[in-house]
RNA sequence: AGGCACGUAGCUCAGGGGGAGAGCGCUACCCUGACACGGUAGAAGUCGAGAGUUCAAAUCUCUCCGUGCCUACCA
């Protein structure tokens, strides 16, 4: 039978693998270049290839690909581009970790040797994060996908490169960078983490040439000194009045430095004269800029003590510090110790601390590009959602600096430049020059330095559809419509796309930016690859399934707050795609021999259950509609919920139960329901429950896929995926506010039912009798001819519709609008536990009215707001002052018989 | 140091000037032919504290307390 269409429970794991192969295979997931639909496109914020799927990227791709499978329903031409990042320094690090568990290290292999390894790393485990986005539904344009390293990307990496390089625009020079000697390369300012540190401040004197006492100067990093080249102090400060131009004599090294004014030296901090170390301070190094001092370099790339060091070459910074105080110490020159709070930079990709380092770099001048990404935000080419962060944008593209671009590493796109060692000349260009523009000779050594990585990344809207060369992607689909990222690498890479999208492209790379929350550990600490605190959602799949797991992200995805998961929540919506299977095997078990022709030739014949349910369907679709126009998932997944569960299922499925089952109710005999005569709104009843799961389905599919395309698939009347039916759209003739208000007058009186019962303990296997009373003609009416609903609903004997009159005995009352319902407990009630009843509903009302009261008897309340206010107000005090009477009535009543 | 959030039911969180909401948990009664991953009913919050604006504040403004994050700097 029918009823076997779908097992008792939802089992996800092979559903979700069965439609993810479909949809590959038939291509649903591809774009057109050339398409008379509307374009839509999203650029994939490329997970890292050493990437496991996080909690991060299942959010970020959840709602990414709710926007496509939502466009596409619509009508849109989508493009969702997939691909990976080669992620430099986080690679390298992976694959040399893997060397160094066989002994090796990049060295001993060479570079070479070194980066093929590493792209065979990439082919074994480069895919990994792409079959995990597959498993969370991910509906990429796979046959796309790129890679950051790809012939095409590095085309045109260096494409930009040159160009950048010919406008002026990338520079190369000595400057102090951030160096992690670990990874033994420089970072961003962008990939130092800072961290608070308990050191301490010391004070060292240094001996003056010809003056006594000499000048104390405090430090947190004494090891530095070594490398001092001059003393500073403010040219305000008195106390140092006339040793401008004297010499002291640096401890430990002897050498002779000079006492400069400056400035920037703060007089009130420390002693008010400060040690200048040009090459381990970036300060110091700005400073030395301006007096024309010596850098002297004290520590190597590898973090220790170099030559310059004197007797502490081959000491390890840290260890150093410590030699440096003892020597201090015995020379009697350290004058005293402090404790001292103050915060160091460590990598972002290992921890190491930071080592401001001095050294040759390329650098990408900012500002220039920056003007026109604060330009476009501004005249709203492209907007930022939620607004807030648009602030955030503005103060750090206002404050930019220029961007280190060059990493002393192996991985990555190589600089395309090259140096003449015959005369030193520096060439730039996109291909390896065979000699030398300056003097012709022919022995040229391009750059070792590799690219930051974020360097391709900004590149990807437009890099990835074919830039420089292939142009009609990006006709098509540049400016992408949004993309959709957390806020954590908006300075890393949305604000660099910005950049380089409106330099290259002369137009913004995405209209909207979608900021999403972070979803956070269990300590709301930010879950990262490199702490490794990360929760892996595959279990989450496995254990829930897809869909639940999706939805519940969408549902927590509100606008601006970060989301800390808790296993709990998914279950209970797993909970929710089990009640819709259910719902639908329930409906299939009535509707899968139904052969709908989409017409509506039934339109007269609908009762008011289905006048009520098609017009509550139609406000979810305007609701989830505008919603996710709005990227407000949590809405749109909240108000599919509620329809779902509590209108659908909840009243809906039950009101039509006899209708289908064939019976008047319960009193009925059973006759099993095939032999039973159905009813004559049979055939409109299964048109409507059809037509209703229909567009259900239709709205939950960007939502949760799986399931709705496995029920479509079992719904009959549908062809083909769910992905190619349209949305729905909002029928205005089927809104219907009478059904919807007749619905609530029902649903009161049946609630008031059903409370009487649950507060009376009315065992459920006791059909009970009732009789409502009142006073409106065409209420009577109403409820005359649902009283069917409101037997079944409520599990009555008999219904009984009156005029108000003569208080039936022994009975309990509940009062919804101004019909008195009277449940009949002849036997069975229970006076104290009625009269406690009557008495806290009494007192539920008394306290509301109480609030209303006041705010009527406020003469500037009832000027003063709006009249449809006050109005709204006066009509709900005089329902519950109705209400109170009536029941009180009920509790003298009650009472006396309690006491007789 | 500046900036941005956030403190709402036991827990996790929505909402956002005129009726305090959800999920989980809890209590009572029910395995009634879709669903016990269920049904019906119920208990539970002076919406962080204080002040202000308003006829009306959980909601807007300010101050404070607490929490988190971001950016910058610190000799």
């Amino acid at each position: 039978m029918s009823s076997h269409l779908l097992k008792k429970g939802y089992e996800p794991e092979e559903v979700e693998k069965h439609w993810y192969a479909y949809w590959e295979k038939e291509g649903l997931f591809s774009a057109e270049d050339v398409s008379d639909k509307k374009p839509f496109s999203i650029v994939i914020p490329p997970p890292n290839v050493t990437g496991v799927l996080h909690m991060g990227h299942a959010l970020n791709n959840t709602l990414q690909d709710i926007l496509c499978r939502y466009r596409r329903m619509q009508g849109y031409n989508v493009l969702w581009m997939p691909g990976t990042d080669h992620a430099g320094i986080a690679t390298q690090n992976v694959v040399e970790r893997e060397l160094a568990k066989e002994g090796k290290d990049r060295h001993s292999l060479g570079r070479e040797e070194f980066i093929e390894r590493i792209w065979e790393w990439r082919k074994e485990y480069g895919g990994r994060i792409i079959k995990q986005l597959k498993r969370l539904g991910a509906s990429c344009d796979w046959d796309r996908e790129r890679f950051t390293m790809d012939e095409g990307l590095s085309k045109a990496v260096r494409t930009v490169f040159v160009k950048l390089h010919e406008q002026g625009l990338i520079y190369r020079g000595d400057y102090i960078i951030n160096w992690c000697p670990r990874c033994h390369t420089a970072l961003s300012d962008l990939e130092v983490d800072h961290e608070d540190h308990n050191g301490h401040l010391y004070y060292v004197r240094y001996p003056v040439e010809g003056e006594e006492g000499g000048v104390v100067v405090a430090t947190t990093r004494p090891e530095t000194m070594l490398g001092d080249t001059a003393v500073a102090v403010n040219p305000s400060d008195d106390r140092y009045l006339g040793l401008e131009g004297k010499m002291v004599i640096l401890p430990l090294m002897n050498r002779r430095i000079p006492i400069i004014l400056d400035e920037y030296v703060d007089a009130r901090f420390g002693t008010g004269a400060l040690k200048i170390t040009p090459a381990h301070d970036p300060h110091d190094f700005e400073i030395g800029e301006r007096h024309n001092l010596e850098s002297v370099k004290v520590i190597g790339g590898d973090g220790f003590m170099n030559e310059q060091a004197g007797r502490f070459q081959g000491k390890d910074r840290f260890e150093c510090r410590e030699e440096v105080l003892e020597a201090l110490r015995e020379e009697g020159l350290l004058e005293k110790t402090e404790p001292y709070q103050h915060s160091v930079g460590h990598c972002y990709r290992c921890r190491t601390t930071v080592e401001p380092y001095l050294s040759k770099q390329w650098f990408v001048k900012a500002k220039p590009l920056a003007e026109k990404a604060i330009a476009a935000v501004e005249a709203g080419d492209t907007r930022i959602i939620p607004d807030t962060w648009t602030k955030t944008y503005f103060e750090w593209m206002n404050n930019i600096r220029d961007w280190c671009i060059s990493r002393q590493i192996w991985w990555g796109h190589r600089i395309p430049a090259w140096t003449c060692k015959d005369c030193d000349e520096l060439m730039v260009a996109m291909d390896p020059p065979s000699v030398c523009s300056a003097c012709n000779g022919s022995t040229l050594v391009q750059e070792t330095d590799v690219l930051d990585t974020w360097f391709s990344s900004a590149l990807w809207p437009f890099s990835t559809m074919g830039w420089p060369d292939g142009p009609q992607t990006v006709k098509t689909f540049y400016p992408t419509s949004v993309l959709v990222t957390a806020f954590d690498i908006l300075f890393f890479w949305v604000a660099r796309m910005m950049m380089m999208g409106l330099h290259f492209m002369n137009d913004v790379p995405f209209r909207d930016v979608y900021i999403h929350a972070l979803v956070r550990d269990a300590e709301g600490k930010k879950m990262s690859k490199s702490k490794g605190n990360v929760i892996d959602p595959l279990y989450v799949i496995d254990e829930y399934g897809a869909d639940a797991f999706r939805f519940t992200l969408a549902a927590l995805a509100a606008q601006g707050r970060d989301i800390k998961l808790s296993e709990d929540r998914i279950e209970g919506y797993r909970h929710f795609i089990n009640k819709l299977w259910n719902a639908a095997r329930f409906s299939l078990m009535h509707i899968s021999d139904l052969e709908p022709d989409g017409s509506r030739k039934d339109a007269q014949d609908l009762s008011l259950a289905d006048r009520w349910i098609l017009s509550r369907l139609n406000s979810v679709v305007e609701t989830v509609t505008t919603r996710l126009d709005e990227y407000k998932f949590n809405d749109a997944a909240n108000a599919l919920y509620q329809f779902v569960w509590h209108e659908l299922c909840d009243w809906y499925l039950e009101i039509i139960k006899p209708v289908l089952y064939g019976q008047s109710g319960p009193g009925a005999p059973d006759q099993g329901a095939s032999r039973v005569q159905k009813p004559a709104r049979y055939e409109t009843t299964r048109l409507v429950l059809w037509s209703v799961l229909n567009r259900t389905l239709r709205l939950l599919h960007p939502f949760i896929p799986f399931v709705a395309e496995e029920i479509w698939d079992k719904l009959p009347g549908t062809e083909g995926s769910i992905m190619r039916a349209d949305f729905p759209c909002v029928a205005k003739d089927r809104d219907d506010r009478e059904a919807e208000e007749v619905m609530r007058l029902l649903m009161g009186v049946v609630s008031g039912i059903r409370n009487i019962r649950g507060e009376m303990n009315v065992p459920p296997s006791l059909f009970v009798d009732v009789i409502v009373q009142c006073p409106d003609k065409g209420d009577r009416d109403l409820l005359e001819q649902r009283r069917d609903m409101i037997v079944n609903l409520c599990r009555l004997q008999s219904i009984e519709v009156t005029k108000p009159g003569k208080r039936p005995a022994l009975s309990a009352t509940s009062v919804s609008r101004n019909c008195t319902i009277f449940v009949s407990l002849k036997g069975i009630i229970d006076f104290e536990l009625e009269v406690g009843r009557l008495k806290k509903e009494i007192g539920k009302i008394t306290k509301e009215l109480e609030g209303i009261d006041k705010k009527l008897s406020n003469e500037d309340f009832l000027q003063k707001a709006p009249q449809e206010v006050v109005q709204k107000v006066r009509e709900k005090g005089e329902n519950l002052g109705e209400k109170r009477r009536k029941l009180e009535d009920q509790l003298s009543a009650v009472s006396q018989m309690s006491n007789g």
